[in-house]
DNA sequence: CTATAAACGAGACGGTACGTCGCGTCTTCAT
DNA sequence: ATGAAGACGCGACGTACCGTCTCGTTTATAG
């Protein structure tokens, strides 16, 4: 099937050392402070190995954040029962992203990476952000599927996005307030 | 009170050449390959005039987006009179928007210079992509105001950067979906 | 006697084609843009295969010169009759080596890679260069012999690649001059 | 005459840090571990400021030597009343140039960058070499001059080059010889 | 009417990072 | 054991821009 080769093959400690230092710089400095040299420095690698598998330092980043060498814990929804405000508490938390004291914020940071590389992009909604949201919106939304469920995470998270590019401060309130409004108001 | 100062003013020809020269080099190559030489050059003009009047490229291309030398015509909405419809085409609109045709996707160019730079980041959400919105906005949720309709025109304009930013392809339909997932349903 | 082995031989398929592909390689591209990658890629070898065998691509070039892979017509002298006329033909030659068309001159190339490789420079004075030149100049130069002949010799090749390294044009006069000045004058 | 043009000009003390870090390393490594980057390293300078001035190190070399940084004291002659004597003496100093105690053999590199370098090349012969000798030699040779005499410095320089080139030992007897085949035998 | 000084076009400067090439070593698989 | 293939750490290449800093020129005020 595969077609075979001969040669020596890929090395994983190398590719390891690169994902982590990739993870790391962003987490320390955010994603335009991000250099290949810098990774490469970081990693102990020489630079060719890191572009002979990857064509930009926006794909060692999504694959990095891919195999939760970043943003682990921001990948599960609390659960204390009430859906809404677990979502709500989500938001908060993924809006306050902050990587050390002085960087920059890190879902700015993640949105640029975004932005400037298409498979760092295309992972970042279905995979990474809106993941974790679903099961939670779904029973929020009494059931919601397909379609609807999906706008409304591309809402909510999205909304969020928005928010963190404009440097204004939005509190876990002003979350609540946007659940509200796109999964529609609590049935009491 | 005002120090009195001699000298030559201000020139008004070189300020809008600048703005010009990056309003257009934005729309061409979008905002990862805008320069500061780049634009000195297209304007026929010293870098350091630009970094005399501009901390960064990122506000002198949110003063050309500002004042309209980009996405002049993104700013207003279509009325047909069924204001939920006139949301979507603009939304719609909004995501298809393109620079040339090669060009990567202006709106994606626009969330990478909102990332990088907090002037065209703080202006971007109210002043240049919710601002149209908001008058019809407040018509199709029966005259909502205040947060929640902060919160709705956050929602929808999110999500449609976070489609932009994953590069699937969203048509006039998914733009409906979401309008009335954030908006509710229609009236009958 | 002979110490037993197990595995191939070493493979004279790969050897000759590594010295055909250095051969070919230095005359279209000089000494400069010869690489071992280069080499190895023409010769369809691996480059630990010249590694093996060759401790550096100075050693490889000397080689393939002496095996006459390269200079091959340079290293007879013409025969006239006349000593004198033959020997400044010869130089005149020499000093116009060239590759293809827009090669940099051979004989540049030559003394680059004999600064560069001690191998390639031991042997370029005593059995590359001034060895065809021996025999018709000692009966120039009236029956010389040793110490005196070498000189000679030295100093007519030697004028030579002086004057290829200066960039000038010389002819065949200038190289006639030459002659006279070292061998002394024709006697009539 | 010349066009005026406005900005700042070359800065003299970049040009001049450059020039010495350049025959420093030369002297100290040769030719072939001289690099661009650590000119401008040892320089303090950008590498650009070299690249805007030079088009190649051999050219940023070829200006050093001649600005006499480098070589400054083998461009005299010793003067003992004899003139075949001084000269052979001094063809044994240039034979024996080093750098450092472990460095190649100086004459050797500066034979690579000519090679390598048409600027070094056409100034190596005339300007470097051949010039301190021409008027002893004149002497030596009973009034020779013209082509005679540039004939017969190509020849003792360039012998001297091609036996550093084979690496053997050449001692002040071996260039004695020389300069009599040369010159013809001393007159008694 | 000067002088003064700021704004301007131009671009040199010390740097950092880019993406590529070649080095010499090492590892894998096939013969 | 040899050999083809090629990954690896390394370091230099030549280029693009960064933001700062002169230059020489132009031009609006202040004296």
């Amino acid at each position: 099937m595969a077609l075979p080769r001969s040669g020596p093959i890929r090395s994983q400690a190398a590719r390891s050392a690169i994902l982590d230092a990739a993870a790391a710089l962003f987490a320390e400095q955010g994603y335009d402070l991000l250099t290949i040299e810098g990774i490469a420095r970081r990693a102990g690698v020489g630079k060719q190995t890191i572009y002979r598998w990857w064509p930009s330092k926006g794909d060692v980043l999504a694959e990095a954040i891919l195999e939760r060498r970043l943003l682990g814990a921001q990948r599960e929804l609390p659960d204390t029962g009430d859906a809404r405000a677990d979502i709500a508490t989500w938001l908060s938390d993924l809006f306050t992203l902050r990587a050390s004291p002085d960087g920059e914020g890190l879902l700015r940071s993640l949105v640029a990476a975004a932005a400037g590389s298409s498979e760092t992009g295309r992972r970042l909604r279905t995979e990474i952000l809106a993941a974790p949201l679903m099961n939670r919106l779904a029973v929020a939304m009494g059931g919601a599927a397909g379609a609807r469920l999906e706008a409304a995470a591309d809402a909510l998270v999205g909304g969020v996005i928005l928010r963190a590019l404009s440097r204004e401060d939005f509190g876990l309130d002003d979350m609540r307030t946007l659940v509200d409004t796109v999964v529609g108001p609590a049935p009491r």
